[in-house]
DNA sequence: GGGTATTACGCAACAGCGTTGCTATTCTAG
DNA sequence: CTAGAATAGCAACGCTGTTGCGTAATACCC
């Protein structure tokens, strides 16, 4: 059953406003906030007090508009908070420090023993946390977050089956990981912690997007309505098990003509530009079924050739979208590059505990 | 910007809980909704006492389980509200009564002139409407909600560009109708309504689930995290557009193998499974996609050959989606047959007005 | 230089939320 | 008939955002 909102969550919900506000525009003044956010200056003060005392903002002059007494104008502190972010990939495991803004401090390759188990990974996992938390002062950093392939449970924090991942079925990883590490952990596929690094970077107005992946497999991570998107069972943006050719090559998932299959036999034979074709296909067929107005493109196997895959996608998109004016959608590559899912990895720490509240949380938090 | 929440916010929000407890279960008592939502006994009293002065619930006796003094068992009054919704088809247009728990009570199907203009629609309406709101009590009839064609915007209430309707560009139908009634008026995509009538009476075990459509095209309609997607610009649910065999034929909308136009021809050769097939090809692109959990299928061109249509979409979800214990999806047709955007336009506007809150609402309300 | 309008800010009191403490009610069990 | 137990509700409380109003700091006018 749905829990219910109480006072804590009141708070809770207009602190997060407020930093997301913060984390947008960098500076900011009580009378922006106010008009903006529909609380009186009284209770934007209230917040502001708050948030000085957590150490997450810091006064930053004054404005002088004209008549009447300066605006107090705050700023948003990047390094009053820190978390990290871990890129479980097949054969490495990369570690990135990231501040309270998402951006990436210092980046940790590790690589990973093949078919490494997950006492393989608890450890390099604790080596890089301890290098990388070392420069962190005490009580600023908030946690550690995992991305990695599917299937894999979200809300239980367990890997049910890794694909290509041998030693990995049902495997309670966050839990693990959190009493290795003795701080908090989150688990998520890849493509979801890559498209809340997106997010949690753009700001609110980055609302309804999908960050797609060529990397192995091509999946999607979607962000809908201003949140993570995973589906009924974590295991929402498989966008490469969507058929695209009727009676097609058959794919390692069973079905015929999945969009990866044909997307790769396509690259086998030499052919990006074809390969790229067929993504954009994706693409489209994603934007009708989802209508979202961001779509990121990200992946080892894909960024070397950006300007392919983005051109073919710009193309697609802007030939075969009903092209009517209010009918518009973005289309780049991950400002991030190959750190973009460890960097969401630790944005979805980040977003846990300052982004903007949804529904009431299930446990407490400070 | 995000507007703030304040303590209406947070009333209301508990309220709304408690009411779709009530509305799932139909008799509730006090210690249930306490232990289930975190609210203290006390604070539930407080609830209660505000929706038996709203006239949504009533005392439905006590229950005596043993010792002590027995619990006071509380119903909600499915007839303490009504709603009208209209189902605005190419030549058509149905209403329905419905009551507060979604049950329909009565029909009307009106014909609409071939091309018919704002001005016809707003006539028949209007008369429609009257008739259907004369047997509910003053203050019962909540509002109406209007499900049709788009392309349309939900959040501006302005039909764009209807398809195949010559007279509907750039229409602001909800304000004129809502003028035109003297009552809150909600427009949306007939697919979005059509999901939100099976939400509304499934209740909130049912998170993340899409109804197709077929009739005079292909739709879907997204139930997401607990709440209708529409995407960006209020055109998520193209499903029929989406493509499934590279250079197949030429769609109408100009993409090549889209799964309408492979679907339409099978049919229009009188092979119903042949067309099913392709449909439940669509059916498991979505759920790689999107990984729903309930998949629910209505339409005018479908419902006469359910049996086809179902058995071809479970036969492919058993078979083409990985067989992982954990990774289950129901599919069904829909509950309410033709009835269903009808339904479902009317239950957007209970939605609106009692369903579960997500994000703190601009306007404010009773 | 001094007065005044203007804008920003915060203390204090307030209404309303869920919470807590406690009492009254109403049942079963003996 | 009494004791024990579970439910229901009144009253006080802490906390939220809100309102009223006094104070501080500036530009502008004379």
């Amino acid at each position: 059953m749905e829990k219910a909102a109480d006072l804590d969550y009141l708070r809770d919900y207009n602190d997060a406003l407020v930093v997301a506000i913060a984390r947008r525009s960098g500076v900011f003044d009580r009378a922006t906030i106010a008009a903006g956010t529909g609380l009186t200056p009284q209770a934007v003060s209230k917040v502001v007090a708050r948030l000085l005392a957590a150490g997450l903002v810091e006064p930053d002059g004054v404005r002088r508009t004209g008549v009447g007494k300066p605006t107090t104008v705050y700023r948003l502190i990047p390094t009053s908070r820190y978390a990290i972010g871990a890129h479980v990939a097949r054969r490495t495991l990369r570690l990135v420090l990231t501040d309270l803004v998402g951006e990436v401090l210092r980046t940790i390759v590790t690589p990973l023993p093949e078919d490494f188990t997950p006492q393989h990974l608890l450890d390099a996992l604790a080596e890089g946390v301890a290098t990388l938390a070392d420069g962190c002062r005490a009580g600023r950093l908030v946690g550690v977050g995992i991305g990695m392939v599917g299937p894999l449970d979200h809300a239980e924090g367990v890997v049910r089956d890794a694909h290509r991942l041998r030693h990995w079925h049902d495997v309670p990883l966050r839990d693990l990981a959190a009493e290795r590490l003795g701080m908090p952990v989150l688990l998520d596929k890849d493509v979801t912690a890559g498209v809340t690094a997106e997010a949690w970077r753009r700001g609110t107005t980055f609302r309804d997007a999908v960050l797609i992946m060529v990397e192995s497999g091509i999946g999607s991570g979607l962000w809908l309505g201003g949140s993570a998107y995973r589906g009924a069972h974590t295991n929402a943006g498989e966008f490469g098990h969507m058929v695209v050719q009727l009676d097609g090559p058959r794919c390692v998932c069973g079905r015929r003509g999945c969009l990866e299959i044909v997307h790769d036999q396509a690259r086998a034979r030499g052919d990006v530009d074809a390969a790229a074709r067929v993504l954009a296909v994706g693409v489209v067929n994603l934007l009708q079924a989802i209508d979202v107005d961001h779509v990121v493109l990200a992946g080892a196997d894909l960024l070397p050739h950006a300007d392919a895959y983005l051109g073919a996608a710009l193309a697609a998109v802007r030939a075969e979208v009903p092209r009517v004016d209010w009918l518009t959608a973005e289309v780049t590559t991950s400002s991030l590059g190959t750190d973009v899912i460890a960097a969401g990895a630790a944005m979805e720490v980040l977003n846990e505990e300052y982004g903007p509240l949804t529904s009431p949380r299930t446990a407490a938090h400070a």
